[in-house]
DNA sequence: ATAGATGCAAATATTTTGCCGCCAG
DNA sequence: CTGGCGGCAAAATATTTGCATCTAT
């Protein structure tokens, strides 16, 4: 029962563990919190994700590089990232189950959106949608910290196949 | 371990079962589905409600009006709903736990925008959503058919009493 | 040394399903 | 009448927690 979370091409993840020290490994270490090996694998994960992940996959991954990794942990530890503000937390509309999804949050918001027909996620990215964050901030006196936005509708291909 | 999901002002429920013949009803009848006793109570509350409402609450609610109606006859329904297009699910950034949200579907999007803080949600209509999501479908020569926007931050209030 | 993390198992929470009797149309 | 619907209990899923042990700093 697991998902398929998006067909983005993918240009190939870096499973290399000394190299490479992603943006979320260095928040977490400039932030003074333990770095187990543990949570080093699955920073590193997250950090070369292509794009969101669920909790399974998450844990597959890690397991890859060491086996030694719990699924509580991979809970854990994103609880820790979550309470960091390091990471989103997506569903997708639940298009397929409750399953949520995690990504490493960029400098810059983006849209997530669905095919209910075919399943595929692209992402958007739009200064319409800054503008609208900046909208809401001023009109409620609010400080926006976080924002999801997910759209679902049917892509060209699927409008095709089925004729509305 | 119940959620308040919100502090709008409320201008009072109709929990009147004859007189009001709400949307969803309506819509349901229209389309030719069965109307069971417990159909027209949950659908009846949905109507009512001045907003977004999670499961148990709905549950409640038709208690009142007939003890007879089971938590997955709610369940059912609300898939049934969600299948009609007829009802909008939400779960609020996650605020408080997994839950999830409910409400039938005005003619326009409306953006939940919740504080952090205190846990307040509020509703929000832009032009800008709409041109946001037609320029999604411009774009991807997609046919956007539902959307879901949640913003999270802090309001007036809450960033006096916790001056950041 | 020691606060905090992990592993494991068990508990929770939420939602779905199987089956059978019942009711709306 | 009859096919879909609701009730009940049990299963499936997803996530969290208690506790003993281990480890990063």
């Amino acid at each position: 029962m697991s998902v398929s979370p998006g067909h983005r091409v993918s240009t190939g993840e870096r499973l290399n563990t000394s190299e490479t020290t992603g943006k979320l490994q260095q928040a977490i270490r400039e932030r003074g919190i333990r770095l187990t090996r543990q949570r080093r694998v699955i920073l590193e994960v997250m950090d070369a994700a292509e794009q969101h992940l669920d909790v399974d996959q998450i844990l597959e991954r890690a397991r890859k590089i060491d086996a030694g990794v719990h699924l509580v942990t991979v809970y854990r530890t994103i609880d820790l990232l979550k309470k960091q503000g390091l990471i989103d937390e997506l569903d997708l509309l639940h298009l397929r189950g409750d399953r949520h999804y995690y990504e490493s949050h960029g400098p810059r918001d983006h849209i997530h959106v669905a095919c209910l027909g075919c399943g595929k996620v692209r992402e958007f990215e739009s200064r319409l949608y800054e503008q609208l964050k900046q909208q809401i901030a001023r009109d409620f006196k609010m400080k926006v910290t976080v924002s999801r936005t997910e759209v679902g509708g049917y892509c060209e291909e699927c409008l095709v196949k089925t004729p509305s």
